[in-house]
DNA sequence: TTTTGTCTAATTGTCAACAATTTTGCCATT
DNA sequence: AATGGCAAAATTGTTGACAATTAGACAAAA
């Protein structure tokens, strides 16, 4: 409730949100189309913030995007551009656990272990859509600590990676990964940090 | 002039494509905003042609985009995030180099041939402009050939590379290592396909 | 001098209408 | 039954106008 507090999203990034957490839940699924008036009218706005949201949802990955013919939700990749982008997150988060690891503040801690707190819940109630998108959040908090830019191109390789993202077989095991990661970056051990975000990034 | 031809590029790829080229070759020059209503007079379109290009653009990294502010150009990553945008792309290209290798047509080859040839007039020429973008052109092919999926995070990677890319010492040996991984793709030789592709994707 | 407030110009954000393109449904023809 | 062609419907692409926001200049107050 500070003053300075200034979260406001732009009408773009709230439907990109909206639109991006119902491809991971699944409620839209693989090579289904995405209609711009249906959503504008969802939204209460017109076509063309809608246009630009899914133009952006479609570089970052979540959606493919054919002239004239509109956006559909993109397949899920192959099982050898899976284990591609399991590689190259792997080096992306690496980087920035380096890069932010001494800059972070009791601040940053308390925030990181509200968020665990919330998979936890999420993983015991057993909502897959939650869990997605903590998961989404907690890893992109020290990505976005490190540097912004890294930030985009990071995403467009995780959303790709989430598509395909349908079963998770044990959802404990997942929150249990997470607290491991967050515990080491908590006690600043760079190397232990790395090596628990690198077995969370796991190929299929 | 075959009749299945259909290469028609949308307006927005139409002015992506103007404006990144301007980036990289230093007419765009960092932090310089980029408005829309020039550009829509320049290219004879409404500026909502011109947002989407912008958009676009902000998403692959070439722009910067800010809420109400509108864009401007991006600024070069540090050293250590161009060290890693090198290992990312080394991987990708690397892939990319094995999973079409054994499609290549006679076709592919050709291309390539023409693309090499005009990239050494370029050299030649010392046009550093047009050297950027048959560059790019060469290494988005075999990427493209690869996964259109893979090509857009390629490119986001890629484009943050080349903001850094003011200086080149010497344009004939780019020629030079380009002619080596033109050559050992037409041999259809993997190994040295890859070993040349990693020495042409060097550090700073 | 520094800060604060206010006005104006420049710029981006949003909208609704229209144009261009693609898809769909129907019907005749083979 | 299968095919081809046409018109109608649905959808995306583009435009110009207007609203909302921001930046800069300038004056008033502390």
């Amino acid at each position: 409730m500070s003053i300075a507090e200034k979260p406001i999203r732009s009408m773009r990034e709230q439907i990109c949100e909206v639109v991006r957490a119902e491809v991971f839940s699944g409620e839209l699924t693989n090579d289904q189309p995405v209609r711009e008036q249906p959503l504008a009218e969802r939204f209460g706005v017109s076509r063309g913030s809608v246009r630009d949201a899914l133009l952006q949802l479609s570089q970052e990955g979540v959606l493919v995007y054919s002239p004239n013919r509109g956006v559909r939700v993109s397949s899920p990749p192959s099982d050898a551009e899976f284990r591609l982008y399991a590689k190259l997150r792997k080096e992306i988060e690496g980087h920035c656990l380096n890069v932010c690891m001494d800059q972070l503040t009791e601040e940053d801690d308390r925030k990181l272990m509200n968020l665990l707190a919330t998979l936890e819940d999420s993983c015991r109630r057993g909502d897959l859509s939650a869990i997605t998108e903590i998961d989404l959040a907690m890893h992109r908090y020290w990505v976005n600590r490190a540097s912004t830019e890294l930030e985009s191109v990071w995403l467009s390789i995780t959303v790709r990676m989430l598509i395909a993202y349908t079963l998770l077989e044990d959802y404990m095991q997942c929150y249990q990964e997470h607290a491991a990661i967050v515990e080491a970056i908590i006690r600043r051990d760079l190397k232990a940090a790395k090596r628990a975000v690198n077995e969370n990034i796991r190929y299929k």
